[in-house]
DNA sequence: AAGGGTCTCAACCGCCATAAC
DNA sequence: CGTTATGGCGGTTGAGACCCT
């Protein structure tokens, strides 16, 4: 047994030793009791509990919350800050709320520095330009629209713009655009996943001896410079910002291009997919 | 006006990474 | 060094708003 799959509220670290469990109704494992048992469970209830909620899921609020607990919460962290711990804030605020709930409530809808509203052209070309490349990794493209939440412009990709990219990509079936590279599904984007932000770096990729990173340590917000081999001797260096500003640059389709020309002749196919992919 | 379908988005769920112990 | 607590994140849900017939 863990500890874990005990709630929280029922124990106490320092008392772990202390645990006992009701012969309910016939016990299959006996625990050797050491000191006067403090808490009792039945062996049926155990064995059904599953990770330890945050919080006493019976007796916090959930729902919308009312303007009095938007200004509870609002006065308590404008006064106090978060304290770094929210699992603890609600009752220090007076709220009945989960911890969780509070940080979420706080981060999507009450921070001042919010932007509610419409999303500009602008901002809807960012979010699609970064879908693109990196999937669905929300708080990274959040990051990138000052205001915006994760929540916010995951909301908005799944009820607008998700919607318009399959309009598009309807309209433009036929297009041979960058047609031996893998396929970019709508609903299975290639994802720049810390294992292959790892490979831009590591050996998995050099077999194809078509990427070579001088520095990089797997961030998105580290530098990031790039070497990548031409069909004759030259090189294209390329020094970025960091790994999203080399997604969002115009430089980052050149490289991609410039990888897939450059693997006509000496690299099959596959294991080429494979560098784009993990580029992508 | 009614009611059924669709859309929106706030809120929750559950998993994972990592800090803390 | 193993275990737990917590924060962070992406996926999902469901109530209410809105639209259409």
């Amino acid at each position: 047994f863990r500890l874990s799959t005990i709630p929280a509220h029922c124990y106490h670290r320092s008392l772990s030793h202390f645990f006992w469990f009701l012969p309910d109704p016939s016990p299959s494992i006996s625990i050797p009791i050491t000191s006067p048992p403090v808490f009792f469970f039945s062996l049926d209830q155990f064995l059904v509990m599953g990770r330890a909620p945050c919080c006493d899921k019976a007796n916090v609020k959930r729902g919308p919350w009312s303007p009095e607990e938007d200004e509870a919460l609002r006065s308590y962290i404008q006064n106090h800050g978060s304290g770094g711990n929210w699992i603890a804030l609600p009752k220090k605020a007076g709220l009945k709320r989960c911890g969780k709930s509070c940080r979420l409530r706080w981060l999507n809808y009450l921070r001042p520095d919010i932007k509610h509203g419409c999303f500009t052209k602008e901002e809807d070309d960012m979010i699609f330009t970064l879908y693109s490349k990196i999937g669905s990794r929300w708080s990274v493209i959040a990051s990138k629209l000052p205001g915006r939440t994760d929540n916010d412009v995951k909301n908005h990709w799944n009820t607008k713009l998700k919607k318009r990219m399959m309009e598009t990509q309807a309209r433009l079936s036929g297009s041979h655009y960058r047609s031996s590279a893998p396929p970019l599904m709508a609903s299975e984007p290639l994802a720049l996943t810390d294992h292959s932000l790892a490979s831009i770096n590591c050996a998995s990729i050099r077999p194809t001896d078509q990427i070579e990173s001088q520095s990089f340590n797997g961030s998105f917000d580290e530098p990031l410079d790039l070497r990548v081999p031409r069909q004759n001797p030259s090189f294209l260096d390329l020094d970025f910002g960091s790994i999203t500003d080399l997604l969002c640059s115009s430089t980052y389709e050149e490289t991609i291009e410039t990888i897939w020309a450059d693997a006509s002749e000496e690299i099959k196919l596959g294991e080429l997919s494979q560098s784009v992919a993990y580029l992508y």
